[in-house]
Order: structure tokens, then C-alpha cells, then sequence
DNA sequence: CTGTTAGCGCATTCAA
DNA sequence: TTGAATGCGCTAACAG
């Protein structure tokens, strides 16, 4: 329980200077009694009390990491990689700023606001915010946010964001599509509620389509459901004779993934009878049969980025621009089939 | 910024009183002011800050969660969706009793000792801790600890440790083996740093050979290497024809897909040409083609019950038993062959 | 270069 | 049933 009085004791000075020399003020120590200070510290394993900080600064040196999420999330979908290697590539950037990570999951703003007026938060990194509440915490929130993967219902403030083309990822995908004969196609939104992303994927894949004198009708959009069972039923029913399809393009190698593996339990044959195209080019692509055409993104960069936005926020430096899209770009296996008389 | 004071002021009462309320000592407050105060509360937004409530109790609400981790761990590890698992499922239970993740990883004790007393963590959940470590912690941490997968050098203590029947599983699938004929196995481990599960599970192996008159090398336990394409090189080089194992036993579904993955692209078939056990039975198991026999357990529910001992050990509620080993079976899918005519 | 001091917001003890 | 006073350990402004 060493306190900086306790150090100055040991050592025969004052509390100040104690202080002095762990903040790095060498200025205002003499190289002796720093030296001297400096090895009490070591002895004793010195550690400040943090909550003493957070009460003299008013400031913690906590970065809060918010994974927005539906309330009801089955645990399986945390299993998805994207998570927790983004998660990963935070913390380790975060420690190796001097900041600490408290994570927390939820779907509700105000949590939010508690969480960073309770703790004082140095700055804030908010994973998938629907619109709405974006716009919410950040006229609330004094301390630097950073949203990953957000999309903002308006246009009055700068939102810090570090983000994917994903309009772009959707209309690269589709063009192959295209390119391939592919003219029936399903797109496979991950989810119903949080739709920021699907809905620019999804907008891409119709450009690709126009760009073609096509029209992708918006009853091309399905939101996949929460419960596996329907979901199996639903890609299966994509197969049935009555139905043209000859694509399914998803939103995450997760679902594409699954819907591969419940195509090889029924004996449908990929991409032979129907093509399937994934959204990550994370592990599970390269680990299905057939590997899966994909959209790529770098999950641990993103991460990263965000971070390093943040710190500079923090620190009152430049950012810019506000709003990093990253690059995606088409990576080519083996889950679409080149049709050769063209469909429709 | 409300403090309490500012509630009271508002409310036309004092700070105790205030703090009466807030920590529901309705004995010592009156309905009528109570009822006023709690309006006050709700419309000022009250948070209150957790510095000031560390410094005064000289205890917070945080939890460390640390994941021991190598050095220079590869992000792709990071992408295993144990971790993600079960630290979801701690997070989620952490909160609901009140409390909030610190989430760090790191592979040096002296830091779990440092942001222990650093932010007067209530409580601390460790994940993959080697055992050496394990003492040096105990004998310093004044809070309560809970072991997530750890082995431990020593019995002079009692360690709260959720683990696995590491041992029990490695017998299983093994005696599996040894009943589909197979003679010479391989059994691979995850890492070569904390062996303590993997030990466990080799020796259950070994028992099971054992218990069929055989005898397992101390030689078949290989630790894959931490680069991707050393590990492939030597998945292919099981296959070699002057090299007569029948079966792969890794400790790990994440390996066990990587192998079968790169089998695949070498044309060499699995099961017929070489079987291949996972452990863990997670989604890798199930995306692969062939999917793959293995050890199930329940990642999410180690993370649950580490939160619950912890959360009784908080709270000086008994807990028994220090060590629990959740159980394990065996999972059969289509990985390994039955082998007619026995090898060796 | 070194020491003294006030105050951050809360819990808590004691007094009314 | 309510209020006043103290101290937790640190920072930062100021005095020596």
C-alpha cells in the first residue's frame, strides 16, 4: 500500500518531490536525490492509486471499449473472429499507450454516458452504433469518441469514424458476380436491426447492377434470422427448382461459411449448383470447401487505427480525415461458378 | 458533473442524507425526502465518480480479466474463438452483478501485481497462467483470485481454478482411437510455453495406451511451431510414406482445421489417408470437410462459473470445490478412419 | 531545487 | 431522521 508520503519518508524528502520525479520533472530534482527516489520507488513496487488520480485530475486513464450489440445475442455470434481480433489488436494498443481497457457490451446509450462521467473516461471506442446513437453521445459526451464500423443518420457533426468501403466491397463483389453470368442473386444481410453497413453493401451491389443496364430490386435484401435452424431452412430454400437464384452474396464469411456447410450436409453441391460469396476474408474462408470468393478487410488494422485516432484526439493533435474508409478489394477462390448461358 | 453535494443542495437536504439514499438506508431517511431525493438523482443524471468512491473505500468495481498470452503472439491466435467465448460470457456476467471488465493481457506478473493495486480491483480472473506464476501472484494478491485453465507447480495453496478434465479428454479420444485400430498417433500440442493442459492431456493418451498393454513414446508429444507455414510443413510431412502415423491428435480444433485445410490443398484425403482429431469442439470442428471428431467442452460456461466463484469469493461466501474440472466427451464426426487390419 | 497546502467527491463516524 | 466533519492519495499552485 506504498503512497507517495510513505516513499518521501523512506527516501527523507518531500511528498513533491517524490512526485516530481515520477511524473518526469527532472528539472526540479537534483540527479542524486532523483537517484534516490527513484530506488525507494523500485523497493517499495510503488503503484499510484488510480481512483486517488481519477479524484485529483478529473480524468481516468481509461479508454472504454463499447461493443453495440442486440440484447438477446446468441454466444455463438461472439465467436465470430472479427471481434475479437479487432479486439485484440485495441487492448494491445491501448496498454502500449499507457491507457487502460474496460470493455463493455451493450445496446443502450445511456449506459454509455454513465460509464464515461462515472469513470471519467479519456476517450471512447464505440463498435457498430446505430445511427441514431451516435448522434446522442456525441452531443452528450465530453471526452474524444471513435466509432468503428458506425454509420451516421446526420450530417451536423464530425464523427470520428474508421470504417470500410463497404459500398465499394459490395459493388466489387458484384461486379465478378456479373462478370461470371451470375444475374439472380440473394444478398444476405447479417442482421435486421443494426444495418449500416448490409444497407451500403447492399446499395453497391445494385450500382453494379445499373453500371450493367440491370436492376437489383430491393426484395433482393434478406436480413438472415437470429435462429440457425431458420437460417439453414432459408439457404436451403435458395436452391429449390421455383427459385432462380444463382448467388447468394452474404455479408460475413460467418453466414457464408454456414450456409456452405449446410449445402454439403444436403448433397448441393457448391458452387456447382449454387455460387455463395462471403464478406471478411477472415479464417472461415479459407477453411470451408470450396474456399470462399470473398470481399477482403484487415479486422486488426481497423483496430488499430481507431487507436491511434483516438490517442491523438486525446492529445489535442490533428486527425484527419475524420472518416477512414479502408480499402477492400475481391479475393478470388473457389465458391462461384462461371455460368455460361446466362440466367434470367 | 453532479456530485452529491449538488444533489443536495437541489434537494434542500445534506450530502448524507443523499448518501443514505443512494445506498438504500431507507431506515435512516424519511419517504417524503427520500422520494425527493431520488427525483433529483434521476433528473441530474447522477453518476457517481468512481475515483473518488476508490479513494474513500480504497476499493473499486473493476475486475481484471488478464489473458496470459506468449510474448509475440500472432494475431491469427487471437482469432480463436475461445477466447472470444469465453470472454463474452464473462463480460456479460461481470456486468450483470455490477461490477466492470479491465480487460489486459499480458505474459509478466509483476503487471497483475501492479494493476491490482494500481486500481484496487475487487476481484481478478486469470486465464492460462503457468504455474510458477500462479504462486508469485497468490502470495502477493490480497483480492480474490479465480484460475481460468491454469496447472499449478505447488500444492501448499488453494487455487480457485476452472479448468478442464484435460487428462480424462485426451484418454477418451485416444481410447477412440485405439478402438478404430489406429496404433501410432501423433499428438500435437498448442504451444510450447504453458504446457499445462496439453501435458494433462497427453498423459491421458498415454493412460489409455497404457490400459491396452501399449505404450505411447514420450516422443509422440510434438508442439507445433508458432509459424503458419513450419506448422503445414510438418502436417505433410505425417503423411510421408516412410512415416507410419495413422492419426493426428491435436490439442486444439483451430490446429486440427488448419491441418485438414492443408491437407486438402496437397490432395491428400482425410480420413483415408491420414485421421485427424480436434479438441475443444467448436465451429472449426463443424465448417471442415470432413468435420472433425473431437473433445467437446463448453467454453462459454468456464467463463460463467469463473465469475460465479469469483463473485462468492467477493462476497466471503464459502465456495467448494476450489477446482473445478469441467467434463468432457467425445465427439464422433467423420475425421478418423477405422483402420481393418491394426498398424504396427 | 525543495517543501507546504488546498481540494478533488465520496464514505463514514459522530453529533444533534 | 438529519447534518457536520474527517480522511482516503494524489495533483498542482504556491511559497521558500
Amino acid at each position: 500500500m506504498s503512497t507517495i508520503k510513505e516513499i518521501a519518508k523512506s527516501a527523507g524528502v518531500s511528498p513533491t518531490t517524490v512526485a516530481n520525479v515520477i511524473h518526469g520533472n527532472f528539472g526540479r530534482v537534483s540527479q542524486a536525490t532523483r537517484e534516490r527516489v527513484e530506488r525507494v520507488i523500485a523497493e517499495e513496487k510503488y503503484a499510484p492509486n488510480m481512483g486517488a488520480k481519477i479524484l485529483a485530475q478529473s480524468s481516468s486513464r481509461i479508454i472504454g471499449v463499447i461493443m453495440f450489440m442486440e440484447p438477446r445475442w446468441e454466444e455463438s455470434v461472439l465467436e465470430d473472429p472479427f471481434s475479437s481480433a479487432i479486439l485484440g489488436a485495441m487492448e494491445r494498443d491501448i496498454r502500449d499507450n499507457g491507457y487502460f481497457v474496460m470493455l463493455h457490451t451493450t445496446s443502450d446509450e445511456d449506459e454509455v454516458l454513465r460509464l464515461s462521467k462515472a469513470w471519467k473516461l479519456a476517450g471512447l471506442i464505440l463498435v457498430w452504433v446505430p445511427g441514431d446513437v451516435c448522434r446522442v453521445i456525441y452531443d452528450t459526451i465530453e471526452t474524444p469518441v471513435v466509432f468503428i464500423d458506425s454509420y451516421f443518420s446526420d450530417r451536423d457533426h464530425v464523427y470520428y469514424n474508421v470504417g470500410l468501403q463497404d459500398e465499394r466491397g459490395g459493388y466489387l463483389i458484384t461486379r465478378y458476380l456479373l462478370s461470371m453470368g451470375h444475374r439472380n442473386m440473394l444478398f444476405l444481410a447479417n442482421t435486421s436491426l443494426f444495418t449500416g453497413g448490409d444497407d451500403a453493401r447492399f446499395k453497391g451491389c445494385q450500382r453494379a447492377f445499373l453500371e450493367n443496364n440491370l436492376v437489383l430490386s430491393d426484395a433482393c435484401y434478406h436480413a438472415l434470422d437470429r435462429e440457425k435452424k431458420v437460417r439453414e431452412k432459408f439457404y436451403l430454400s435458395c436452391t429449390d427448382s421455383s427459385n432462380p437464384c444463382t448467388a447468394l452474396v452474404f455479408s460475413s464469411d460467418y453466414y457464408a461459411a454456414e450456409a456452405v456447410s449446410t449445402f454439403q450436409d444436403h448433397g448441393i453441391d457448391v458452387p456447382s449448383q449454387i455460387s455463395v460469396t462471403g464478406f471478411d476474408d477472415n479464417l472461415f474462408s479459407r477453411l470451408v470447401r470450396p474456399r470462399l470468393t470473398t470481399v477482403h478487410q484487415n479486422a486488426s488494422e481497423k483496430g488499430r487505427i481507431a487507436v491511434s485516432m483516438l490517442m491523438r484526439l486525446i492529445n489535442k493533435k490533428s486527425v484527419s480525415p475524420p472518416d477512414v474508409r479502408l480499402d477492400v478489394h475481391v479475393v478470388v477462390r473457389d465458391s462461384v461458378k462461371k455460368l455460361e448461358h446466362n440466367g434470367s
